[in-house]
RNA sequence: GGCGCCAUCGUCUAGUGGCCUAGGACACUUGGUUUUCAUCCAAGUAAUCGAGGGUUCGAAUCCCUCUGGCGUCACCA
């Protein structure tokens, strides 16, 4: 049965590359009936970070691709990690120095595997890898004893991690060999690069899953988005959901090249999906939970009008305020005070009490025409704004007062 | 620098020897729909497939060399 891990140390917060890697192994157990586990690796006492352990947990929950089973402390297990040190020891394969416990590669051996992500063979040779060290002297292991040993014990199959660990997988494959366990199947996940092509890290302005949920956007785009940085399911597509990803999800077609996280592009997708779902009305809703002022707009006799005309403007959620606010964006000219109190006078001549789209279009229509005003003019003149949800749109929303108000201010 | 991985439009990618005078998407440009903006629709610009050698009747696809990019060389993960 296939069994896999997401192991991240708590070491602050992760950024949306971090999860990525948790997406492939949710996907693979998920396409294969397998088991998801969540495993915490602080083995680091001077790394660790408040909270962080928190915040995983809460960004796997809201993307919803949660683990099963009791999360793994590394910290709570360290009496296991010393006997099988003590082994090692034992079995002459380990030696203590200045306090910790290193493991001494023989320079003769050569180290192989087969890659699932690009199913192809990488070797290394024994003298490449240095002595390492696998318990340190504050009685902690470290990542290459921990992980080796509780991969074995929680029977964990296939391995995902980035790329960076490639390099010191030869001795993980040393330590499987020296305790005489069968090593798991690796899959190393090429690391997301920034615009400069370098590692992508805060530095670029990447951000955690939860500032990118606080900035509106959907989970759907950032699953969406990652997953097909770096894996194809075949085919043209650009837009899909997650449970067709494990119904698509191969290892075979996961590239092996780096890729560029493109925050255009990135946004481009959650306008796509923003559009798309069904109950934007309830995401609008949660995402303003604690904005009194929207809320009582999705509460209103006129959300839903209001969300279908905002919908397709908006590139995150943060741009439904934004569209729904009513204060003008600039003070008028006098010019633009002069054309405004013509306009009003001729709205109010004639379509008296009866503003209805109709009347309303057609008067605006023959105004423009008959005093070379520009529609763009126009709609600044009667909303207050450059640009934003239609006239007809408010007019169905807000009604004559709206305008009345604009074009008086 | 040693070791390892990678290499198709600016970016994400399709492509596994002939269907490729290289397809799709984002971005960009133009036009259309339209009450602004956006959406939507249509068209266009953009990769001599990193370079050079092979193999083959035929290569983006296989092999070699080079170049470039990235990763890694901690009592961090």
């Amino acid at each position: 049965m296939v069994k896999v891990r997401f192991a991240p140390s708590p070491t602050g917060i992760q950024h949306i590359g971090g999860i990525r890697t948790a997406l492939f192994n949710f996907l693979y157990a998920k396409a294969n009936n397998g088991v998801f586990i969540l495993r915490i690796e602080d083995t680091d006492q001077k790394r660790l970070v408040e909270g962080s352990v928190e915040a995983i947990i809460e960004m796997l929950k809201w993307l919803e691709i949660e683990p099963t089973g009791e999360i793994v402390h590394q910290s709570e297990r360290l009496d296991l990690y010393k006997k099988y040190t003590k082994e090692l020891i034992d079995k002459n394969i380990a030696y203590e120095k200045d306090g910790a416990v290193y493991v001494n590669v023989p320079d003769e051996k050569t180290f192989e595997w087969i890659d699932a992500v690009g199913n192809k063979k990488i070797s290394f040779a024994g003298k490449d890898t240095e002595d390492f060290v696998i318990l340190k002297s504050d009685g902690f292991p470290t990542y290459h004893l921990a992980n080796v040993v509780d991969d074995h014990l929680m029977e964990i199959t296939h391995v995902f991690r980035g790329e960076e660990w490639i390099s010191s997988t030869p001795k993980h494959l040393y330590l499987y060999e020296s305790f005489g366990w069968e090593p798991p199947m690796f899959a190393h996940l090429p690391v997301i690069l920034g615009t400069d092509k370098t590692k992508l890290s805060k530095r670029h302005g990447a951000k955690s899953v939860l500032d990118y949920r606080d900035e509106g956007y959907l989970k759907e785009t950032i699953l969406n988005y990652m997953a097909l940085l770096g894996w194809n399911p075949g085919g043209d597509r650009e837009k899909i959901s997650l449970d067709e990803m494990v119904k698509l999800f191969k290892l075979e077609d996961i590239n092996s090249a780096n890729p560029i996280f493109d925050s255009v592009k990135f946004e481009w997708l959650n306008g796509l999906w923003i559009r798309s779902i069904e109950d934007l009305d309830k995401r609008l809703e949660d995402f303003y939970a604690k904005d009194s002022e929207v809320l009582d707009v999705l509460k209103g006799d006129k959300a839903r009008e209001i969300v279908s005309a905002a919908a397709s403007r908006m590139k995150t959620l943060l741009d439904f305020k934004k569209l729904i606010d009513k204060k003008p964006s600039r003070e008028k000219t006098e010019d633009e005070k002069k054309i405004a109190a013509k306009l009003l006078e001729v709205l109010n001549e004639k379509l008296g009490s009866d503003w209805s789209d109709e009347k309303l279009l057609l008067t605006m229509k023959e105004f423009s025409k008959e005093n070379e005003v520009s529609f763009k003019l126009i709609f600044f003149l009667m909303t207050g704004k450059d640009s934003g949800i239609g006239i007809l749109e408010l007019n169905q929303i807000y009604g004559k007062e709206f305008f009345v108000k604009n074009l008086q201010s």
